[in-house]
DNA sequence: AATATCGATATACAAATGTATAGCAACAAA
DNA sequence: TTTGTTGCTATACATTTGTATATCGATATT
């Protein structure tokens, strides 16, 4: 399937991940950040229903089949305190909430993307093994 | 920071995640297959010490720091039913024993390079706020 | 014959993560 | 005035995940 040459060959052309032992800590330390901010049953469901646009918590528990309050205000706090969602208070009786990717929030679907690319390619992969 | 018409106008630009609507399940599955492979305290550590080639168990073992035997072979026994990482059974006395990933393991590299990518600008974006 | 290495497994426990269910203060609508 | 909505929090529990430590059979080394 792969011989060692071809690996050692296609090993030059990737990114950075393969120069991990030149520079390991910032490239471990991000990816990390990036593991921690997208891991929890509930992150993504949750970056997925903001990708459209702001929405209310309500809102939100609703778009998300199975969530509970609990584990939405959870999460939700988590990805605030990451920084990849945005709590808006408006001035107004009563107070209405909003929440809103931030911009790092947004950018968030490169990686999504990856990883659907990856998801696809694997599932192929494994079946028609 | 980010009008709502610049969202606009970048989701168009955007990969297949902001097309989850059209195309939900597919997608969704995929992203699971992929969050499911990477998480877990070791897996990337693994993934990360195989891509330089094949290792035996206890060479993993003293590789990566802090892993105690039974969550390096739980890992690898789920990074093997995943179709990531290949158990190489070599016909000697004493047997021997490799791990190796598979095509679609070395690929993840496209995933963690997504990964690096976001977690180094959102330390910059996070940092100087 | 005693000791060490390989590739793990067994048992017990601790910590983190997620679920289920109820409730609550502030307002608004009927 | 009762009923409903919003945006949560509290309590209790179950499940999952990870740690610590010891051990084991097969083989090699001294």
């Amino acid at each position: 399937m792969y011989s060692n040459k071809d690996k050692a060959k296609e090993m030059k052309d990737l990114g950075c991940f393969s120069e991990v032992k030149q520079c390991p800590t910032r490239y471990v330390l991000a990816v990390n950040d990036t593991l921690n901010v997208i891991s929890g049953k509930w992150k993504l469901s949750i970056i997925a229903s903001l990708i459209h646009g702001k929405k209310r918590f309500k809102e939100l528990e609703r778009s998300i089949e199975g969530i509970t309050p609990r584990m939405l205000s959870k999460e939700l706090k988590e990805l605030e305190i990451n920084g990849v969602v945005k709590r808006l208070v408006h001035n107004t009786r009563p107070v209405l909430i909003e929440y809103e990717l931030t911009e790092s929030g947004y950018r968030l679907t490169d990686v999504i993307d990856a990883m659907i690319q990856w998801g696809l390619a694997h599932r192929q992969a494994y079946m028609s093994e």
